[in-house]
DNA sequence: TCCGTTATGTCAGCCTTATTGACATATCTC
DNA sequence: GAGATATGTCAATAAGGCTGACATAACGGA
């Protein structure tokens, strides 16, 4: 298991796990910044060869775990405006990664479908950062695995959660209504 | 403490802790989107009052954090390049909230100190964050804090962790050498 | 059927944050 | 004194975001 640094468990003996006003918790906003920093970094290199940015990435990453998302729905995920999400939305579309289909109760809604290509593409970019995810739990211990999930969770606007909920653990898939 | 949807626990129970190649860890991955979706948003209403942007408190806040800091640390931390930096960094000096001081060993240096205009601002910002981090965990648990701490330093990269277990753990400033 | 609303697309212009490449300056170290 | 190092700066470019305005098609209720 990952062995953190003398200070960690001292400051984590001392502050305890009460939400004491003890100052900012910078120890955590810190390790935020730094796991994100990496963990979004490794499927850049991929990502160049397509010509595709983390824009790109985001918006292929949704639309293949939600097969028939409609642009309101991905909009609402990514907190973009449309004219930014239409130009990355486009170049995937031109470059045969995602396909528009038109809604089959309501017709003005274009739901979003991923290719063949572009499930491979996702699959592939998913299975770097998996690589690391999976290192890290292991390396934390096996008990972490709920407690970093319980954490980030927590970690997102209250309102959002079942929203987010909804999309991270049902495999339902959306289809056209 | 948080209660997770029933697919979230069958999801746990069925995976268990171990680190079998089940497929990509789709929810761990879109946990992470969202929670530092949400985790970086709070700040940006303030930046906005000052002018500033994301990268300016993400300069600001290690600037705070280790007082003294040079360019070269920053840049490593950061992963960006000394364009970008130079350009925010410039701001928030002619703005008045960093200072720079020539090193007193090698004055080829120019070490960074945030003004007491740009502690306070830092340690607003840090509060925001703070809110959020200390409702998660109190949210998750008494349990996982460590946990969560753990999984978040094993994310990172394993040639810089002891990087940035210097940086978040060691309270002993960056002192001019 | 008509009308207001909704879902989406698009044009134009702008901002922030990043990049590469080239070159300059001061200082350190040998 | 010479080469390496820390930093600054100019110029051009790209990616990814924004606001505002306007257009089109389809829905849905009166």
């Amino acid at each position: 298991m990952a062995t953190l640094p003398q200070a960690f468990a001292e400051t984590s003996a001392t502050t305890g796990s009460d939400a004491t006003d003890s100052g900012p918790a910078w120890d955590v906003i810190e390790l935020l910044f730094f796991a994100y920093r990496d963990f979004v970094s490794d499927p850049d290199r991929i990502l160049g060869d397509y010509g595709f940015g983390r824009a790109h990435h985001r918006v292929l990453h949704f639309v293949n775990r939600q097969p028939g998302l409609t642009i309101a729905e991905l909009l609402d995920i990514l907190r973009i405006t449309k004219q930014s999400l239409n130009r990355v939305l486009k170049e995937l579309v031109e470059k045969g990664f995602i396909e528009q289909r038109a809604g089959v109760a309501d017709r003005r809604q274009r739901l979003l479908f991923p290719t063949a290509k572009g499930r491979e593409l996702a699959v592939a970019l998913a299975g770097l950062q998996t690589e690391r995810v999976t290192r890290a739990l292991a390396d934390a211990g096996p008990e972490a695995r709920d407690a970093a999930l319980r954490f980030l969770f927590a970690m997102i606007d209250p309102d959002d959660r079942t929203h987010v909920a909804r999309l991270v653990w049902n495999d339902a898939t959306t289809v056209p209504r």
